[in-house]
RNA sequence: GCCACCGUAGCUCAGCCGGUUAGAGCGGCAGUUUCGUAAACUGCAGGUCCGGGGUUCGAAUCCCUGCGGUGGCUCCA
C-alpha cells in the first residue's frame, strides 16, 4: 500500500512471486491483477491517528528517495531552545509542559505569550472564522473564487485598487533604499541543476506546470530568479551591499487543502522580495538592520503599529548565537521590547540566522509578515560571485528580506487590526490613502445635487463619489459607514448658502464645518509620501454595479 | 492530505425526522416620497435548493461521490 505507486509490471511480477511462494508454503492462493477489486473495504480496528501512517514500505525500497529522506532526517535531529530576550539583554530560557509556556513573566505581553505558545505548542484554539474574511467579502475588496484552486483570489475593484496602492508604496520604498527592480519568470525547470539540489528538499509544495517539452514548477518566492540573474552579473566588492527587488505576482505555494486560510494563507500569494549580496558577516549584520528600518517604516505608512501590533520570532543556530550574540542583543534593543528566540544547535537549512515580524490576530493565531535572512549556502549552489580587494572570486553571503511580507498578509493585518478596533468599540477603517472612497459627497435631496456635483472637481486628487441616490438622508449616511468611509460630507441648504461643507469625520465620530480647501489639506496631510490613485469605480453612486451584495 | 461541520434568491438566513405551486428580510427594478446625520412607503421581478449518482410512488430533505467553505490535526522553505 502507497501513495506512490510503482509501474504496472513491478506489481504483476510482485504478485506472481507472492502467490508461487505462498503455494509453496501450502496456502490455497488466488491472485487476480489489480482492477479487478477497484471496490472493496478494509476495516481496521486501531488507534484513530494511525489512518495518518498510510505509508507501508520495504526498508530497502526507501533508499530510492534518498534527497527527501536526508533532509527528514536531519530535520528530525533538530533541536530547538526557545528564550525570550529583553531589550537589556537578559535573556530566559523558555520551557513548555502540557501546552503551556513557562520561564517568563509574560504579564502585559500577552501577544508574546500567544506567539510563543503558537510556536512552541502549536496550540490553536480558534474555534471562529477569522474576522478579515467576512470583512474582505462585505467590503467588497477580495472574495474567494471557486472557479479555480483553493487559495486563489478574485479582487472586486476596490480590492483591487489597495492591492495595488500597497504595492506601489512597498516599491518606491524599497527603490528608495537602493534596490535595483528586475522581473524574472514565474516557472523553471525541474531538471535545472541548480535548482534541483535546492528543491529536492520541498518536494512536495510546488504547483506543476507541463510546457510543450519540459515538467516545470511554479516559483514560491523570487529567490531562483534573482539567484539565476545574479550568477550571470559581473559584482566587484565596490558595488557591495547589492539589492536587488522584484514583486513576485504570483508566488505559488500548493499548500495542503485545510492550510488555506482567508488572507492569511493562500496558494497564490504577492511577495515582495529583495535580495542582497554582502561581502561577509559583518556587512550582513550592518546591511540587515539598514533593511530592518525600510521595513519598519513600511508597515508603520501602511497603517500598523511599530512594534505594538507585531512579535518577532528570531531563530539563530548556536554557533551564530555564540560569535555574534552582541549584534541580536542590539536587535532586540532596537525592537524595543522582548523577542522570541529560537537556537537550533546545528544549521539544518541555508540561513544562519532569520528573523520574522508576526501579526497576532483575533484568534490567536500568528502569521509572518516581514521577515529577512543571512543564508550561507546560495551563494555557492548557484554560483553567484564577487571579486574582492584582493582580485579573487569569492561567494557573497545573501540576504533574504520580504519587507511588508506578502501583500494579501498586510490586508489581513490591516483588517484584522480594523475588526479589534470594532470589537473594542472604536470605529473600524483603513488608513485614509488606502480606503476606497475617502470622500462621500452626501446631498440631502435632489435640490442640492447640482451643487454637490460641483464639489467633484474642487476635490480633485482626493477619491470623492457622490451618492446620487433617492434615498432618505440618513440610509445614505448608513450606506458610507458601512463602506468605512472616513469622511462623509452632508451638503443642504445651509451649506449651499454658507459655502461650507457639514463634515462627518469617522475617526472621531465628529461633525464639523470646514472650508473645501481645509478638508482637502487635511487629506492631503494623512495621505503625504503615498501613492494615490483615482476612485476604482465611477464617482455617482448610481452607475456602480454591485458585486457582491 | 486526515477528521468534523457547513453549502437553499445577488446577500443574510428559515424550511430538512421524505409528501401541494420552496419562504422571509435586505438588496435590485418600477412608482410614491425630497427628507439635516447608521435602515421612508407600495408593488413587481428574482431559485439547476453546490455538481453528479443512488434509494423511493415521491428527494431541498435520506445515502454515496465530487467541488467549495469553516474549525481542528499536520504544515507554514
Amino acid at each position: 500500500m502507497s501513495s506512490s505507486l510503482a509501474a504496472p509490471g513491478p506489481a504483476l511480477e510482485l504478485i506472481a512471486s507472492l502467490e508461487k511462494e505462498l503455494v509453496a508454503r501450502g496456502f490455497e492462493v488466488h491472485s487476480s491483477p489489480f482492477g479487478y477489486y477497484k471496490s472493496f473495504k478494509v476495516a481496521v480496528k486501531g488507534h484513530p491517528l494511525s489512518e495518518l501512517s498510510r505509508e507501508i514500505v520495504a526498508e530497502s525500497a526507501a533508499a530510492g528517495k534518498e534527497d527527501v529522506s536526508e533532509a527528514v532526517k536531519a530535520e528530525a535531529k533538530l533541536v530547538s531552545h526557545w528564550h525570550i530576550l529583553e531589550p537589556t539583554g537578559h535573556m530566559h530560557h523558555l520551557s513548555i509542559k502540557d501546552g503551556k509556556v513557562s520561564g517568563y513573566p509574560f504579564e502585559g505581553h500577552d501577544r508574546l505569550q500567544k506567539f510563543a505558545t503558537y510556536e512552541m505548542a502549536k496550540s490553536r484554539e480558534a474555534k471562529e472564522e477569522p474576522a478579515h474574511v467576512r470583512l474582505m467579502q462585505e467590503l467588497e475588496l477580495v472574495d474567494y473564487e471557486p472557479g479555480s484552486d483553493p487559495g486563489n483570489l478574485r479582487y472586486y475593484p476596490k480590492g483591487k485598487l489597495i492591492k495595488g496602492l500597497l504595492e506601489e508604496f512597498i516599491g518606491e520604498r524599497v527603490r528608495e533604499y537602493g534596490a535595483m527592480e528586475v522581473e524574472s519568470p514565474v516557472m523553471y525547470d525541474f531538471e535545472h541543476p541548480a535548482l534541483k539540489s535546492y528543491l529536492a528538499r520541498f518536494p512536495a509544495r510546488q504547483y506543476i506546470v507541463q510546457t510543450p517539452n519540459k515538467r516545470a514548477f511554479l516559483r514560491f518566492s523570487a529567490c531562483f530568479g534573482q539567484f539565476l540573474i545574479m550568477k550571470d552579473m559581473v559584482i566587484s566588492y565596490k558595488q557591495l551591499p547589492l539589492p536587488l527587488y522584484e514583486l513576485t505576482r504570483y508566488s505559488f505555494r500548493a499548500e495542503q487543502r485545510g492550510e488555506v486560510a482567508g488572507l492569511r494563507r493562500l496558494r497564490a500569494f504577492t511577495m515582495p522580495d529583495c535580495h542582497a549580496l554582502v561581502s561577509d558577516i559583518e556587512m550582513a549584520k550592518e546591511e540587515l538592520m539598514v533593511r530592518f528600518d525600510v521595513a519598519w517604516g513600511i508597515l508603520e505608512d501602511c497603517g500598523l503599529s511599530m512594534p505594538d501590533d507585531f512579535e518577532v520570532g528570531m531563530r539563530v543556530t548556536q554557533d551564530f548565537w555564540n560569535a555574534h550574540k552582541d549584534f541580536v542583543v542590539a536587535y532586540a534593543k532596537r525592537w524595543g521590547k522582548p523577542i522570541l528566540v529560537e537556537m537550533w544547535s546545528e544549521q539544518f537549512f541555508y540561513f544562519v540566522q532569520k528573523y520574522e515580524w508576526n501579526f497576532v490576530d483575533g484568534n490567536d493565531k500568528a502569521a509572518a509578515l516581514t521577515t529577512d535572512q543571512i543564508d550561507t549556502e546560495n551563494a555557492e549552489r548557484f554560483g553567484i560571485t564577487f571579486t574582492d580587494e584582493d582580485g579573487k572570486k569569492r561567494h557573497p553571503l545573501i540576504l533574504h528580506l520580504s519587507p511588508s511580507g506578502a501583500v494579501e498578509r498586510v490586508l489581513y493585518a490591516l483588517l484584522e487590526k480594523a475588526a479589534a478596533a470594532a470589537k473594542a468599540g472604536t470605529p473600524p477603517m483603513l488608513p485614509v490613502w488606502l480606503s476606497p472612497t475617502q470622500v462621500r459627497i452626501v446631498p440631502i435631496s435632489e435640490d442640492q445635487l447640482e451643487y454637490a456635483k460641483s464639489l467633484l472637481p474642487r476635490l480633485d486628487g482626493i477619491r470623492a463619489d457622490l451618492d446620487d441616490s433617492n434615498d432618505t438622508l440618513g440610509k445614505k449616511i448608513r450606506n458610507a459607514e458601512k463602506e468605512w468611509v472616513p469622511y462623509i460630507v452632508v451638503i443642504g441648504k445651509k451649506e449651499i448658502e454658507g459655502g461650507t461643507l457639514n463634515v462627518r469625520v469617522r475617526q472621531t465620530k465628529e461633525q464639523t464645518e470646514m472650508a473645501v480647501d481645509a478638508l482637502r489639506h487635511r487629506i492631503a496631510n494623512e495621505t503625504r509620501g503615498r501613492p494615490s490613485r483615482p476612485l476604482a469605480e465611477p464617482a455617482f453612486l448610481s452607475e456602480r454595479p454591485i458585486f457582491r451584495g
